[in-house]
DNA sequence: GAATAGCGTTAAAAAAAGTTAAGCAAATAA
DNA sequence: TTATTTGCTTAACTTTTTTTAACGCTATTC
C-alpha cells in the first residue's frame, strides 16, 4: 500500500511549471503538470490527486475559477495559489475560496516545500489500514502495545526489544541493514551500541525459538534477517 | 458549549501585541496576550489553548524555543509565526519546528485572519463528545472538575494527579515526553521531581487499573504512555 | 592457516523507573 | 486558636531496562 502524494499542478509558465515539477519529484511527490486551469480540471476528474497548486493567471481558466470547481466536487483536497502579485484582494479572495496557503512569486523552492508539507501533517490520512497486529509464523506480535504472544506466556517487550523486532518484522525476509538500525534505534552507530544490540538479538532468538520455523539470521558483515519458513 | 478559538499570543511589542489582539477579539476569538516566551509557556500549562501566535524574537525565551516546548507536550495544536525577518533560514526553521504558517512583518489583519481560518478549517474540532467530558477506556474523566468516575467511586484528583493525566490522555498512545513534562508541570527538570513524577505515575496506575484496557507504559529514557486498546 | 574483524552468549554493572512510606507545610475543620 | 486533613516532596528500598565486559566461536582476508 502506497502512501505518496499526488499533486496536481497547474502552471502556465512551462519554465517554471517544469522546474517545480523537477523539485517536487525529487522530493518524493508524485506530480502532475497541466498548462492550464481547463487541462488540470480535466486531470482532476480524471485521476486521484491529493494535493492541488495553482497558479492563478492562466488562460482557458484561471486558478481562481479552477479551484470554485474543483470545490464543489472536494471540499477537502488542499489548495496552494501562486501568484506574481502580491495583491492583498487578491490573496483575501483566494483564502475566502478556501485555499490552505497562498505563495506570492518569486517564492524560494523549499518554502513551498515546507509549506505542503505544513498543510499535509493536518490532512487524514488515506490508508487506515487494518489493526496493525502482526503474526510471525505462530506467534502472535502487537508492536503497539510490545506484546508477544506465546504458546503458555503473555511477554511483555522492552522498549528496544519492541523496536528492533518490529524493524526486523518490516524487512521480513529481507537484510536489515546493521549500520542503519542502529542509527534507527540507537542514534548512533558506534561499537559499544553495537554489541547492545547484538544482546537483543539473543534476547528476541530466545523469545521466539519457540517456533522452531523462526529465524533471526546473521548476514555477516552486512546485517540480519528474520525468516519465516 | 461553548466552540469558540482561544489563542495564545505571544508578542513583546505591546503596541502591535494589543492591536492584534483589539482585531482578533472582533473578530470572535479569545486572545491571551503574553509578553514574551516564558510567560506564554505559562499560560500554556495553566490553560487550554487551540491556537498559537508567537512573535519570534523576544525576551526571556525566543518563539522558536517556546514553540519547541509546546510540541512535545501538544502535538497538535496550530502555530503561526510572526517575524521581522524575511529570512530564509528562519522561515524554514520555524517550519521544521511544525509551523502551520509563518508571516513576515509587515503584514495585512486581514491577510492573518485568513491564514488562522485556513488553518483551523482542517483541525479536528476539540468538542466531540459535547462538553469537555473525556473517557479514558471504560472511565469517565472531567478535567475542569479533576474527577474520575471509577465503578464504585468517584475519585477525585488532586492538582498534580490532574495536569498528569491531562497531559497523558492529550498524547493518549504517544510518548509523552519526561523532560518536557517535568518542565511544564514542575518547571524545573531535575532528580527530585523527576522521582515526584514517578510518584504521581504510580497513583494513576492505581486509580486507572480497574480498566485492565488502560495502561500506562513506560518507555525507558523518553517518557510515559497512555495505552487504551 | 594465522590474524582479525564480526557475531553469540552470559553475566555483571549501571541507569532508570516502581513502590511504599515518612516528613512537612498549607489548607481546612473543630 | 489548635487539631486534622490534604497535597506534595523526599527517602529508602526494589525491580526493570539497558549497557558494558568477558570469553568463545565463526567467517573473511592475506
Amino acid at each position: 500500500m502506497e502512501n505518496i502524494t499526488n499533486i496536481l499542478l497547474a502552471e502556465d509558465d512551462l519554465n517554471l511549471g517544469q522546474l517545480l515539477q523537477t523539485f517536487l519529484r525529487s522530493k518524493g511527490f508524485k506530480v502532475s503538470l497541466a498548462q492550464n486551469g481547463k487541462i488540470a480540471f480535466e486531470k482532476f476528474n480524471r485521476d486521484e490527486y491529493d494535493f492541488c497548486i495553482f497558479d492563478i493567471m492562466m488562460p482557458e481558466m484561471d486558478g481562481f475559477t479552477l479551484a470554485k470547481e474543483i470545490r464543489e466536487i472536494d471540499k477537502k483536497i488542499p489548495v496552494l495559489f501562486l501568484s506574481a502579485k502580491a495583491m492583498k484582494e487578491d490573496k483575501l479572495e483566494g483564502f475566502s475560496i478556501g485555499a490552505d496557503d497562498y505563495l506570492t512569486k518569486p517564492f524560494q523552492m523549499e518554502e513551498l516545500l515546507a509549506r505542503i508539507n505544513a498543510i499535509m501533517r493536518r490532512v487524514p490520512t488515506k490508508s487506515v489500514e487494518g489493526n496493525g497486529n502482526l503474526e510471525i509464523g505462530s506467534i502472535k506480535y502487537e508492536p503497539e502495545f510490545r506484546m508477544l504472544y506465546l504458546k503458555d506466556e503473555v511477554k511483555k517487550l522492552t522498549t528496544k526489544e519492541n523496536q528492533l523486532l518490529q524493524l526486523l518484522v518490516k524487512n521480513k525476509n529481507e537484510i536489515l541493514d546493521r549500520h542503519a538500525t542502529l542509527r534507527a534505534i540507537w542514534g548512533d552507530d558506534n561499537y559499544f551500541n553495537g554489541r547492545s544490540m547484538d544482546v537483543y538479538i539473543a534476547k528476541l532468538r530466545k523469545a521466539l525459538k519457540e517456533d522452531a520455523n523462526i529465524e533471526i539470521m546473521n548476514v555477516h558483515g552486512k546485517g540480519f534477517k528474520l525468516i519465516v519458513k
